[in-house]
RNA sequence: GCGGAUGUAGCUCAGUGGUAGAGCACCACGUUGCCAACGUGGCUGUCGAGGGUUCGACUCCCUUCAUCCGCUCCA
């Protein structure tokens, strides 16, 4: 990790913006705690996100570049869903298979894919991993199709001998599949391509999605999944929304919330984590205006990282090449943030943007789909012919009453990560200056220049000394503050430059400071985070004055 | 998942087979009074966790957890 990355990381742990998950009990892989400013950070960015994108939407006109007016609603939905939604979602059929890895050669296979059997030849010996002892009954191990004949061939291989020696080779048994042998056996088998015996891990359950059991008493037969993304709580109440809120297309349903996944390997701080928070948008339109409703968010959710402050050197805008598109997609975008722990040209996802067609709806409605012999999306069949993962059968579709024609709206997915945009926030943020000190002499200063919007401290109030009634005048501009609703500290301790110099390390964009002149002439010092520009302004008009440079 | 490195105070790090130290930070008092001041005093650790060897383990051994790096993976 780079330098910079480090010292993020210390800065998030010392000041308490975010700690490692149950850190006291030796932490968790993949899991993070927000502290308190990490907790107000996330929540700005959140808040920022769900009123730039819904309740501060004005439904009547039009944003520019957008296509047309629009509605944009909320809704907030359970993290475990019916099971049958991941089926037809797609997402169990992914991964949730036994597997064993091979450590010798960096192989994973699915546990009843690998066809084994038994051999010995002539006292012939292969070495045992670990243990080196010398093994001379084996069992050979391939995941070909062709798997006699490459059974011989693994066992040749084993024994060290040449091919046309295949008759020497002595079986015990037909071949059989490592799912059906015991475990205890496992030290005994050659892994394909293995030289040595025993290097296959134990089996594993391989699921991207977090397994829990519904009820006191539940069985495996009770299993469900915590969500793996909240788009799938958006298309399920799909017609709910449509039923009971009187939107009409084009119209958005957000959510912000958790999901879970077993990521193989969490790393890179909070950026790959197994439990965070999306912000998602199903936008749903006209299948003939799809493409530029694509366009238009697209752009907006791009620019909206720019308005809060994220640098344009740092953020790029990627479209995925055609090969890359899921088999659904006519389009899908990538917001992408040069992250301090990526090296030079690389970026890491903040947010995709996808054109998502009808495939989610019509997967609810008719089950699983996948791609036909003509490339149109049919449901996927099991070996009686009958849909692979049943649907809902519900009619989701949308009657257009001006058109008057009924079809299934075609989707526009923007899909941010709020841990993910917190972090790219606290990346930006992070800045070293160098700053006169009392003498005049430089001192390395070291800075969160977060947008006010974002700073997780609005404010910090000071008394420039502990007495002459100092206090207590600090005490009523902190009060103000605090009844205006802004998040904002009071410090008396310690010399003013370190006070400074505190909340310039948490981000706080102003401090206001009680001196001698404020008891005279009822008038404070405002101190702006970056210019270190001060002014003066009458006390009384303090929560006002922030406010405004705030919304500024 | 595989391999390597690391883990000691809030932070950065010393340290030795005989039950732990520095600087910074933090707290109190005094002095100063607008950008990390000075003086005096004070607080802080189950030395990542569990087990083993030993009369005795922070130190040696094993296991485990976490972090970082490389490979793999990234649905």
């Amino acid at each position: 990790m780079s330098r910079s990355m480090e010292k993020i990381v210390a800065l998030c742990k010392r000041r308490g913006f975010v700690f490692q998950n149950s850190e006291i009990y030796g932490g968790q892989n993949g899991f993070w705690d927000y502290g308190p400013l990490g907790t107000e950070l996330k929540r700005n960015v959140r808040d920022s996100w769900y009123h730039d994108m819904v309740s501060g939407h004005n439904e009547l006109l039009p944003p520019s570049e957008a296509p047309s007016k629009y509605q944009m609603v909320g809704v907030e939905t359970a993290l475990i869903m019916h099971p049958q939604v991941w089926k037809c979602s797609g997402h169990y059929d992914l991964f949730h298979d036994m597997m064993v890895d091979c450590r010798e050669t960096r192989s994973r296979f699915r546990l009843d894919q690998v066809r084994i059997r038994w051999v010995s030849c002539d006292g012939k010996s292969v070495k045992q991993d670990k243990t080196e002892s010398d093994l001379t009954r084996i069992a050979v191990a391939t995941t070909e199709e062709d798997f006699a004949v490459d059974l011989v061939v693994q066992a040749l291989r084993a024994f060290g001998m040449k091919k046309k020696y295949a008759d020497k080779l002595q079986w015990d048994g037909n071949a059989t599949r490592l799912d059906l042998i015991d475990l205890s056996e496992f030290p005994n088998v050659v892994a394909p391509g293995a030289t040595k015996a025993g290097t296959l891990t134990d089996p594993r359950e391989f699921n991207l999605m977090m397994k829990t059991i519904i009820g006191a008493l539940g069985t495996d037969d009770d299993a469900a999944y915590l969500r793996p993304e909240t788009a799938q709580g958006i298309f399920v109440n799909f017609k709910n929304v449509v039923d009971s809120s009187r939107v009409k297309l084009p119209f958005g349903i957000c959510q912000v919330g958790k999901s879970f996944r077993n990521e193989i390997t969490p790393r890179n701080f909070t950026f790959r984590s197994r439990e965070f928070e999306q912000m998602e948008i199903e936008f749903f339109c006209r299948p003939d205006a799809s493409s530029g409703w694509y366009t238009y968010w697209r752009d907006r959710r791009y620019q909206w990282y720019l308005d809060l402050g994220i640098s344009k050197d740092r953020l790029i805008l990627r479209d995925h090449h055609a090969d890359e598109l899921a088999h659904y997609s006519v389009g899908t975008a990538d917001i992408e943030y040069a992250f301090p722990f990526l090296d030079d040209g690389e970026y890491g996802e903040l947010e995709g943007i996808a054109h998502r067609g009808d495939f989610d709806l019509r997967s609810h409605m008719e089950g699983k789909l996948t791609k036909d012999e003509n490339g149109e999306l049919a449901p996927e069949l099991n070996e009686h012919g009958q849909p692979r993962h049943r649907g809902s059968g519900k009619d989701l579709s949308y009657f257009d009453d001006h058109a008057k024609e009924r079809f299934v709206p075609h989707v526009i997915e923007p899909s941010a990560g709020a841990d993910r945009a917190t972090l790219a926030f606290l990346c930006e943020a992070y800045h070293e200056d160098q700053q006169p000190d009392e003498k005049g002499r430089m001192q390395e200063r070291l800075v969160m220049k977060f947008h006010p919007r974002l700073a997780p401290v609005k404010a910090a109030v000071f008394p420039l000394i502990k007495k002459e009634g100092m206090p207590e005048k600090a005490a009523d501009v902190f009060g103000a503050l605090k009844t205006a609703g802004l998040n904002c500290q009071y410090d008396q301790q310690g010399a003013i430059g370190r006070r400074y110099r505190r909340q310039d390390e948490i981000g706080t964009p102003y401090c206001i400071t009680v001196d001698g002149d404020t008891l005279t002439d009822g008038t404070v010092t405002i101190r702006d985070r970056d210019t270190l520009v001060q002014e003066r302004i009458p006390a009384d008009r303090v929560a006002e004055e922030v406010t405004s440079r705030l919304n500024a």
